[in-house]
DNA sequence: GGATGTGAAGTCGTTCACAGCT
DNA sequence: AGCTGTGAACGACTTCACATCC
């Protein structure tokens, strides 16, 4: 299997396909067409066949992709046949909602651990809506933490002024990977993967199209 | 102004930067080089002054950019100078937690109504948390209500298979910005700003990232 | 002197178009 | 005949490098 220089964009894409797969294997599809699939998923076939060509040949000529097999493939690329570690960082409103967010485990991602800076308070808050008893751990025992569960990734989900005092504290784990929900820019060292992931730019984009479309 | 051929790339950075500008502001500085933003922001400073450039001449040569001042025009290239009127749509955990986001009103993103399939039992749980009463509408009043509130953008956040059937209601009114939270991709007309806003996506890019990198 | 603004160069990603299998 | 896989063409975005102006 190649890892060569494969766009980052490709990563994405394989993201959304291997979700509709899910859907089209629900509704008993056995196989698909790359014009097909990337119809559903609004970008252009040539596309579709590209960014798979960068990890191998899964289709067939003539007939198309065979969908189950296809599926298990993007996700052995993605690495989601094992398990994902997960804290959260910051349980305020957007944290608690991840926490409680059920479909994180249909795809291997395990949510191991949850911080804040007010344990005490934010386990009852949260157990009360819940109506089982939360574990809310203080984020200075998060380097222990981090390497008794295995922690492979931090969903950083506290107010902005926090985000880098938080980044710092992930920079002595063994913790590589991050998810930054907040507008604040984080710096962390080399060697870890850090994606920003707030959903106000989004927004913006949104606001900047509308404002501009009809001139 | 120019609104020529701006990568959408530049307005995703231009809300990042405005986001700095803003912290730069608080703590009382004034003038900022493009090589300063550019490294709060993690990009190169020839990208921001190509960024700007777009848009016109805010810097002054052999001093910098003044800071209150490109904040300004920053907002108002992105349109941030007047209200946007958002409804949210599906009141589950993330719908709710962005219900509740207090931010949201200092970008002038305000949010003028809520809907769920299930009105009276979502607006219980959710006043339940704030203590207050909350309005929870039936999407079958989509149409009415987004012409009353003159709604501007409509946030998705159902689950998955319910996606296009709000899609679909959406497309019936004078709404024209969407911002999906499912994974499910949508089919709107021409003449609609759709953004995805999935974060498993990221999530599995990072996951990616790390299964990869070090080898 | 020093930082911006910008053509030109370079890099990266997408789309085309067709050869190659089934 | 039909659809994949892929080199080559294209287009878009980023970075360089320097002229320009304060």
């Amino acid at each position: 299997m190649k890892f060569s220089k494969v766009p980052e964009a490709t990563i994405r894409r394989l993201s959304t396909y291997a979700h509709h797969l899910e859907v089209l294997e629900e509704n008993g599809e056995v196989v698909v067409s790359s014009a097909n699939l990337a119809q559903a998923c609004g970008v252009n076939a040539a596309q579709v066949r590209k960014d798979l060509a960068y990890f191998g040949e899964f289709g067939i000529r003539g007939v198309g992709y065979y969908i189950k097999d296809l599926a298990d493939n993007i996700k052995t690329i993605l690495g989601l046949n094992r398990e994902w570690r997960v804290a959260i960082i910051g349980i305020g409103n957007l944290g608690a909602s991840l926490l409680l967010y059920k479909e994180f485990f249909k795809n291997n991602y395990k949510i191991v651990a949850a911080f804040d800076i007010n344990p005490a308070e934010v386990a009852g808050r949260v157990s009360e809506r819940t109506g089982k008893p939360v574990e809310i751990l203080n984020p200075d025992q998060l380097k222990e933490v981090a390497k008794d569960r295995r922690i492979d990734i931090a969903m950083i989900t506290t107010p902005a002024s926090e985000a880098q005092k938080v980044a710092d504290l992930i920079a002595q784990t063994t913790i590589r990977g991050v998810l930054n929900f907040t507008p604040a820019q984080i710096q962390m060292p080399k060697g870890f993967e850090v994606k920003n992931y707030f959903f106000t730019a989004v927004l913006d984009t949104v606001a900047y199209l509308l404002k501009w479309k009809r001139r």
